[in-house]
RNA sequence: GGGCGUAUGGCUCAGUUGGUUAGAGCGCUGCCUUCACACGGCAGAGGUCACAGGUUCGAAUCCUGUUACGCCCACCA
């Protein structure tokens, strides 16, 4: 599914735009400019393939990054632009570092956030009973209720599901361009077709052979609007307001009442025992002996077990199945029946459950017979009451409630067949090894790694992978058919992987006949698919090209980097390292990079309302991809960071002071390249540009890229206010000392700007093309080697005070004199005084034409004093020129 | 209940091995239409570094405890 490269041929830089200054690089502009950058020079990247994924590149000169694939199902947000503008600075520094980038963007279409979308957009849903339409077209208008959306076959659908994501993808792609993401788009994957689907099915395949994944028929977590299982990962907690219920159960030994309080009265149906903490003396006399329910006379055990809370409610419990999961494990732990009601509609069984035993019970049953749990509920109440066997009032509470994250109704637990793949959940010695994987991960920021370890040990089950959906990976298996009709779930038959993908609801296994489909004796196929969880969890396999590109494969994985948010460790995280676990004995990654959540101004995680009104194209439209790549970059890793356009008109601001100093830099002329660098201002700046090169680098290799930033940045405002005003009177003279600084203006420049190339692509490759050859991506990251070098002493190594600092200090003190006298900085000045120390002194002495010139003094005096205060610096103004 | 993170001027944040007087930007005030830049520049005001102890010659930084906010996790009858 690899698209083909990219477009090609599109037009070239355009020449002859700029009108040069009459000493200026022939292509300085005159008045520099952001407006339209964006375009050209994504423009001039997509035709010269300049982020083109080199695969004759090793694995070690290669960087491989497993982009997480954004959901298509709606629209990018600022999160998006905020986080993958993170990805992209590392992406961009490894480039520069002489790494083959290798930087795949990927769609994530498969899934119930698809599916739900292209419900509610075409309005039709997915009925697999329904036959395949040939160019079926979805109504006009969507119907205004979901149970009147058109019913439409599973083909139909995923063709709709397809149709749609494609439309989805363009405008994403759009986007990320726009960002200036220097992601190589003819490695484009995407989460469903058949590239995917075959190394999902292949991989799930390998689990079964060697028992990783295996089926059982269990309670599990049940979501009745989706009906489908979920998975552990997927469960979110949800306060909602519920009610004790104080019940009386009736000691069949004729010792009265025992009371139980309840959430869930309606279950009393389902109740299979009473259950309290081994040690409770209030209710030690009644283990082993039995009660019987309210309502339905139903005779249950009063059993003892660690996990009853003596404190909770009356400190008996019910236990029904199934209520909660504390139920699935007193019921498996204590080996009770099952007596399950509620169906995968989440409504209660017509049939009169076998267990009830008398008239008035079926009779009671009857009444709450094919309502969902609150109809049941207040009917339940009714029936308590008319026997009086509610006691009180129910007292209203607010709890958690178990919910899926996409759901809105409580989930139930239904008794069903799923596939799993093991976790941890249920081994002590596989929980560790996975432990010992997190451990061997590099974290960015380091802290993220107890989130993993958290999950990890609190995991209570192995992962559920199938879930009872249409669009999705197929489960890849068939099972016999005996006789009666009965699957043979235990032996089942699994197709070749040279196969792959198949979907077992349309191919037939080998051996067997279409028409032997769903009859005894013949076959069927599995109905479900496996949960996006369970190929995201492949991304680097199907980024890398797993058994599919080996050649690709080798060269990439197992990839440097996973980007991710980390709400999501638990799930995609977590899931990969199982998965790669298994499959590879390894890591996926060598390190996983943690980004944080936007926030509202008010510091809450930024909501819906506010994320719907910030379009991130609006943002790139009013700021410039630059300003917002800004503002984004200065969030550090895995810090929530305020939404803040404030910031992004800093960046803004930046990128035009950039094209303005550099104009300053370049319009001097072209120095001789072999002039030296002789003045002392000039090699301290060197000096100290070879110190943010190391800063810059050291925070790039710990993917602080922030940190990068904030350095350069602040670096670079020094060199315009001090360096730059201290050598414009000499480098716009002419002889040694002008090109002394032309030298180290353009070293500077040159320097600065791939610095800052990470962060602001368009700006930096605009001003590399007023006078370097080649893409400034595609450049070499500084080394601080050879600035240091040229510093020399400069490099004020030996705790000397630099000149530079000396030199912008007493700039400082003669600025200040000029603004408390309400002058113009151009005024003159007489005379300035200068007393410091004799090591300052000196420092000064080197520098004191620049200073003059720069502070436009007449005469600089210095004087050496021991003393310990601060420097004097006295400024004489000369008066005002008469007009 | 367990874990993690954050707390620095009105706002957003730096402050990496503890080291002089805690920095920057925004906002605010004043000045400057200076030949790179008015989509500017220069300067200024503004902080008991959440609180309480402790270690140290020295603490925003290390230790202990507390508080507030946020997040992750948890069997939630």
């Amino acid at each position: 599914m690899y698209r083909e490269p990219g477009r090609t041929g599109s037009e070239g830089r355009k020449g002859g735009r700029y009108r040069g200054g009459p000493m200026a690089s022939p292509n300085l502009p005159d008045k520099p400019s952001l407006d339209g950058l964006e375009d050209r020079w994504g423009a001039v990247w997509e035709a010269d393939g300049t982020y083109r994924f080199d695969r004759t590149k090793e694995r070690s000169e290669v960087f491989s990054i497993d982009t997480p694939p954004p959901t298509v199902s709606g629209s990018l947000h600022v999160g998006h632009v905020f986080s993958y503008t993170h990805t992209d600075t590392i992406a961009r520094y490894q480039r520069m570092q002489g790494k083959s980038v290798f930087y795949p963007m990927g769609w994530d279409d498969n899934g119930l956030p698809t599916e739900r979308r292209v419900e509610n957009y075409y309005g039709v849903r997915c009925d697999p009973a329904v036959k395949y339409v040939e160019g079926y077209a979805p109504p006009e208008k969507p119907a205004k209720k979901r149970q009147d959306y058109d019913a439409i076959s599973r083909r139909n659908f995923i063709e709709l599901c397809e149709e749609l994501t494609e439309s989805d993808e363009q405008v994403f792609e759009q986007l990320w361009r726009h960002l200036g993401l220097s992601i190589d788009w003819s490695m484009t994957y995407s989460t469903v077709g058949p590239t995917t689907q075959r190394i999902s099915q292949r991989a799930f395949l390998r689990n079964l052979a060697r028992g990783e994944a295996y089926s059982q028929e269990a309670p599990s977590l049940w979501d009745v609007t989706f009906q489908t299982a979920v998975a552990q990962a997927e469960l979110e907690d949800k306060d909602r307001p519920g009610a004790y219920h104080d019940l009386a159960f009736h000691r069949t030994d004729g010792g009265g009442d025992i009371v139980i309080s309840t959430t869930r009265p309606e279950l009393v149906v389902s109740c299979v025992a009473l259950v309290a903490h081994p040690d409770d003396e209030r209710y030690q006399p009644l283990f082993g002996t039995t009660v019987t329910t309210p309502v339905f006379g139903v005779e249950v055990p009063v059993r003892a077990h660690p996990l009853a809370e003596p404190d909770k409610g009356t400190g008996i419990a019910m236990i029904c199945t199934f209520g909660d999961t504390t139920d699935v494990t007193w019921w498996r732990e204590l080996d009770l029946p099952t007596r399950a009601v509620i169906g995968k509609d989440g409504r209660f069984g017509f049939a009169t459950p076998e267990w009830l035993d008398t008239d008035g019970a079926r009779e009671a049953y009857g009444r709450i017979a094919g309502k969902a749990a609150g109809g049941a509920q207040i009917q339940m109440v009714e029936l308590l009451r008319e026997s009086g066997e509610l006691l009180g009032e129910p007292k209203p509470i607010t709890h958690p409630v178990k919910f899926y994250e996409k759901g809105d109704k409580p989930l139930e637990i239904v008794t069903t067949r799923q596939w799993y793949i093991r976790n941890g959940g249920r081994s002590a010695e596989l929980r560790e090894a996975l432990l010992e994987r997190g451990r061997q991960l590099g974290w960015h920021p380091d802290y993220m790694r107890h989130r993993y370890e958290n999950w990890v040990e609190g995991l209570n089950g192995d992962w559920l992978i199938s879930r009872q959906r249409f669009f999705g990976v197929p489960i890849p298996l068939w099972y016999r058919l005996d006789a009666d009709g009965v699957p043979d779930h235990d032996d089942p038959i699994v197709p070749p992987e040279a196969d792959l993908p198949i979907d077992p609801q349309a191919d037939v296994p080998a051996g067997f006949l279409a028409d032997e489909r769903d009859q005894p004796g013949g076959f069927t196929g599995d109905p479900d698919v496996m949960d996006t969880w369970a190929t995201s969890s492949l991304t680097p396999q199907i980024a890398t090209g797993w058994e599919e590109d080996p050649d690709l494969f080798a060269r990439t994985f197992p990839m440097d980097m996973r980007p991710q948010a980390h709400e999501i460790i638990r799930t995609w995280l977590f899931s990969t390292v199982v998965r790669a676990h298994y499959e590879h004995d390894a890591l996926p990654w060598a390190n996983a990079t943690l980004s944080g959540w936007i926030l509202d101004p008010d510091r809450k995680k930024m909501s819906k309302s506010v994320g719907n009104v910030v379009v991130p194209t609006d943002l790139l439209e009013q700021h410039g991809a630059d300003a917002v790549r800004y503002w984004a970059a200065s969030g550090r890793p895995g810090t929530d960071t305020a939404f803040d356009p404030g910031q992004m008109k800093i960046g803004r601001r930046l990128s035009i002071k950039i094209l303005n100093a550099s104009k300053f830099a370049l319009g001097l002329g072209e120095p001789a390249p072999d002039a030296p660098v002789t003045e002392a201002l000039d090699l301290a700046m060197l000096g100290e540009l070879a110190g943010l090169v190391d800063e810059a680098t050291r925070a790039f290799e710990a993917f602080d890229y922030a940190r990068a930033l904030q350095r350069t940045e602040e670096f670079f405002w020094r060199f315009c206010d001090d360096y730059l005003e201290l050598v414009k009177g000499r480098a716009y003279g002419d002889g040694a000392g002008a090109a002394s600084a032309r030298i180290a203006l353009r070293l500077a420049l040159s320097t600065i700007l791939r610095l800052f190339a990470p962060f602001l692509p368009y700006v930096t490759e605009e001003v590399w093309s007023w006078h370097q050859g080649g893409s400034i991506h595609r450049a070499t990251w500084p080394a601080s080697g050879s600035l240091r070098a040229l510093a020399g002493d400069a490099s004020g190594a030996d705790g000397a005070p630099s000149c530079l600092v000396v030199a912008a200090d007493v700039l400082g003190r003669i600025r200040k004199a000029k603004s408390d006298a309400k002058v113009s900085q151009r005024a003159a000045v007489d005379l300035v005084t200068v007393t410091d120390t004799a090591d300052r002194i000196a420092a000064l002495a080197a520098v004191i034409d620049d200073v003059a010139a720069a502070g436009t003094v007449a005469t600089l005096d210095t004087v050496v004093t021991d003393g310990e205060g601060e420097a004097i610096v006295d400024v004489v103004l000369a008066p005002p020129a008469e007009a």
